[in-house]
DNA sequence: CTCGAATCTGTGAACGTGCACAGATGATGA
DNA sequence: TCATCATCTGTGCACGTTCACAGATTCGAG
């Protein structure tokens, strides 16, 4: 920055304030400074500057997954670019911090307390989850992906599950089926849990215990081993609420190769309109998550508070249309 | 430092070497410092060390593909992993760069020369390529995962490509199958033209490239696409080798589709061992690319650069096992 | 006992930026 | 003409480290 000052014939101060578009810079010293800069080939130095602002222009996305499901969940990804682009776009820097084993997580305390980061975004937190009280402990600007109930006053941004999967069971219910039943996974997350929610509102006094499978994870795994569970109890099932496409797709292999037709005999409905969606045959009706979207508001809550608007504990809510195809 | 240093009544010097490791620091010493540290609740600021060491402790991973592939290949979010814990463990923060559009390259070769990243990891470049120009002219320690030609001295950690797609075509001939096509996806990447040139290397004088069908990339539909091609052109064709998993299960769809049994029909086989693979009916024969490793191997040739070791233009090719399933 | 080497310690000067402050200039109004 | 104000500019200090250097202490060998 010196010699373009020097290059420039005017002092550091002024080409300090050029840089950051500050007030009192004649034109003349504009121009001077632009020619100089391009002369020069100056390129600003971010770690003087985070040294003298205490801000680093960097902010950590935190993924509480295991590793395995880091790499299949397309969610995740388009979440990650969302967020991502927009805060390339503020000019900062998205650090993506993987969080699987316990001393993962040690590590992450240390590293958002050493004044790298200036803010985080989190996704896929859990109840009572240690990083959620690693954040809340250190008060830093936080945004949730999802909404924990634990998060206190933190903002988040989340889709409605409960209303999505309320309209997907009331579809099913009105196109004249009867005996719905539910593969419900992830009941540790809010996302899992809101979705049963949702159902069970929806059948209201007509809704049995008996018609939900629980599985542990949003996979193709689980659900096989939940529809086979299901149709053991309920042989006589003619409705499928998945919680996810991955979780559809078992239960649709799994359907066909004990016989039944879909949607003729057993209507089928996924979440996440992933690619499993348009792999199955027939198509998946399903719950199409903008996963981008909900990046970027993540993103860009955090970035408000950087700028030290203090967290109201308002989330958003983004719509999540329901895609009708084949299945059901 | 300095209270930590005033609290242990020793001074910022010593602490700095205790800090870093160095030698001449005594038993006294390190005892009162460590003691201090905690005290004091000491985390030591990256940006002031930056500044004085002109390194910024961070590693860049470029991604060049357009963002729907990087949500939906798992290889990259492997990659990534692998890349992001060789990283960690040298305490490196790993940042993620999505160039998508021109201008995200042009604002990349910004990044890269503002000193944020001692060194930079490059995944999925072609030759040609726009971010391997500006990577060798600015100079920077870097590993590419895979290797275009035009890369020069630098490091690269790939599979081989062709060795594998030999073994397999051999394979497929060797088990009684004489008229053996190939979809041929993504040939402007070296990956994609690599295992090519083994289909071909393989048949030797047998080659007839009209059972070759070239498609743009290694997605479901190009399968398809590809599939129909050459079908239209050989009925009576027995064997498909398809450079990527996605394309083999387009393949297999459109040939069970049109009546034709797997494997006693036809024999299928693959490349990643992916998902796709077991989802198949009968699951796929494939290539298993050690994705974990090769982000991990480039991690390390990067930090080897920082270290000084000067690249020697000697690739890394990791072991890719070919796993004989159902579908050939 | 002396000298040199090895070990340990403290001090001051960087690194490249932002900011507060003081000073300079020119315009405006009394 | 002089005071007042807005605009513009330059200077020195601070941010929290690392590193080179000089000084202090200890130890062993001659």
């Amino acid at each position: 920055m010196h010699d373009v000052a020097v290059q420039a014939g005017v002092s550091r101060g002024t080409v300090s304030r050029f840089l950051n578009g500050q007030r009192y810079v004649s034109d003349d010293a504009r121009q001077a400074i632009e020619a100089a800069i391009v002369k020069v080939g100056f390129v600003p130095n971010r770690a003087a500057r985070s040294l003298v602002m205490r801000r680093s222009q960097a902010v950590g996305l935190i993924v509480h997954e295991p590793h395995s499901l880091f790499v299949e969940d397309p969610n995740i990804g388009s979440i990650l670019l969302g967020a991502n682009e927009t805060l390339s776009e503020a000019d900062y820097q998205m650090a993506t911090l993987i969080a699987d084993s316990p001393r993962d997580i040690a590590r992450l305390g240390n590293y958002l307390s050493g004044g790298l980061i200036d803010g985080v975004i989190i996704v896929s937190a859990r109840e009572g989850d240690a990083i959620t009280r690693a954040v809340s402990r250190l008060d830093i600007p936080a945004a949730y992906v999802g909404h924990p109930r634990d998060i206190g006053q933190a903002a988040y941004v989340a889709i409605d599950n409960r209303r999505a999967a309320h309209a997907i069971t009331t579809r099913l219910r009105e196109t004249g089926r009867s005996r719905v039943g539910m593969i419900a996974a992830a009941l540790d997350r809010d996302s899992g849990a809101d979705r049963l929610a949702g159902f069970t509102d929806a059948l209201g006094d007509a809704f049995d215990a008996s018609l939900v499978e629980a599985v542990p994870l949003y996979s193709y795994g689980d659900g096989q081993a939940g529809m086979r569970a299901l149709l053991a109890r309920h042989p006589d099932l003619d409705g499928v609420f998945a919680s996810s496409d991955a979780v559809a797709a078992g239960a649709v292999d799994v359907l066909q190769a004990s016989g039944r037709r879909i949607p003729e005999d057993v209507g089928v409905v996924g979440f996440d309109d992933s690619s499993w969606a348009m792999r199955c045959e027939p198509a998946l009706s399903t719950v199409r998550q903008p996963a981008g979207d909900l990046g970027r508001a993540a993103a860009a809550a955090v970035l408000r508070q950087i700028d030290g608007d203090p967290a109201t504990g308002e989330g958003t809510l983004l719509d999540c249309p329901v895609i009708w195809r084949g299945s059901a």
